[in-house]
DNA sequence: AAAATACATGTTGTATACAGATAGTTTTCG
DNA sequence: CGAAAACTATCTGTATACAACATGTATTTT
């Protein structure tokens, strides 16, 4: 894991992100203070310190004598997302295309490569992990301190719907996949055309290309078999 | 200050807010662990808690081993003020008037006689204090909480702008404020009449109105003196 | 047998003591 | 006299110990 360089409070915030974007710490779930600490070496005040900064940036919920636990997912949240992202991510992008220095749109780049890679032979918390990672770095770009808490909360859960909704399981949701990739080069192209229309305008594309594969999965194809046999058995 | 009911923390928290508000903590400004845990009766642990909290929400900033000060306003934060905030502003009245209850457009009612109030009576401190309140209101009434993050910090440099700029030293600045006052009995009307459409129009005429009163500070009429004559030492 | 109370256990919140780092000051040497 | 190095004082970061609170269990009471 190669958590030289970092210090073990670094480690331990990064691996909670981390567990909290792939889903493999479940939204609603209690956190272990004591075995966090003796997992990562730290004494609990530090520990405290991570969990109260973590639930500051939309991670973790914080309550009272009662311990620490992952943000919940309702459908409250879920209508509050689809009502905003779309506007934060115009904005994002916009404000990338107009600021980005060479070296973030290297970073870019390289980050693109790596989600390239994971929709080949990742898993599906590898491309989750490597697509938001993708566009934390077109966050980065816009550079917007009053921008960035919201877009960052919106990476969070775009992530965990995504765990949920964006496994290929249809040739149609591979096809969407495959596509987004290709709006990825196409919005590195306009980030380094400094085009903000082209930005713009691609980013409401991303936008409608997720909404329309989390459909998918919401709404998969009806099944259909004749009258009377049972599914599940078939001759494959 | 009837801090009862609160904990030592929650006093603490609130004291600091308040303070970077109202620029009684300026920024930039050092904060003192030692001073303020013995003024609040709290020790350093539960004190840096709040820290961090804080500096999640945009009051502080934390650098390792050189303590915690007050968040910067420089040019480029400005700048992405001025960029974000109309977008954000009218989100957050479409939002509120879509979603406000009853009990919240009450206390959206309260804030403004407050605010009324402080404009006939009141300090600068305390006009500040009052309108941002106002503001915290819509907020909460847009109920969102990837839009929240993002028009809280809004807010703060909001109050600390206005802090320094909405001080009426010219009677057009004074009739400026008590037209703020006019569109915040707009905004209650359309909120409370569930208007998505006015609201968001009143969002972009509030904030207009809240641009020329800035730029009226930052470009003060041109001083018109006789040539020759020495500006500063005049009959009076 | 059900409900309520008291108790025991574990977990969270806080204080204090200590270790590590930074910055300012003094000393030393060119 | 100036610059660099060493030292010292102060402040930050962490660990540990203790107190307060919440929860689950057992006992008592009706």
């Amino acid at each position: 894991m190669r958590d030289e360089g970092r210090s073990p409070k670094e480690a331990l915030a990064e691996h909670l992100k981390m567990s909290v974007l792939t889903l493999r710490l479940r939204p609603g779930e209690d956190l272990d203070e004591a075995q966090l600490s003796q997992a990562f070496g730290l004494s609990r005040t530090p520990l405290r310190e991570v969990f109260r900064q973590l639930a500051g940036e939309g991670y973790l919920d914080l309550r009272t004598h009662r311990g620490a636990r992952v943000s919940e997912m309702s459908h409250t949240t879920l209508r509050d997302f689809f009502l905003v992202a779309p506007m934060v991510y115009g904005a994002v992008l916009r404000l990338a295309a107009a600021n980005a220095t060479s070296d973030q749109i290297d970073q870019l780049k390289a980050a693109q490569e790596v989600f390239r890679q994971a929709l080949r032979t990742g898993s599906a918390e590898e491309r989750t992990l490597a697509n938001t990672r993708f566009h934390e770095v077109t966050g980065e770009m816009a550079g917007n301190v009053y921008l960035s808490p919201s877009f960052n909360r919106l990476l969070i859960d775009h992530a965990r719907i995504g765990m949920t909704f964006y496994r290929p399981q249809t040739v149609q949701m591979t096809e969407n996949l495959s596509q987004a990739s290709h709006q990825h080069d196409a919005i590195i192209a306009a980030i380094e055309a400094g085009d903000e229309a082209a930005a713009a305008q691609l980013a409401d594309d991303h936008w409608t290309l997720s909404r329309d594969q989390i459909e998918l999965f919401v709404m998969p194809e009806g099944l259909d078999f004749p009258l009377g046999q049972v599914p599940g058995k078939t001759s494959a």
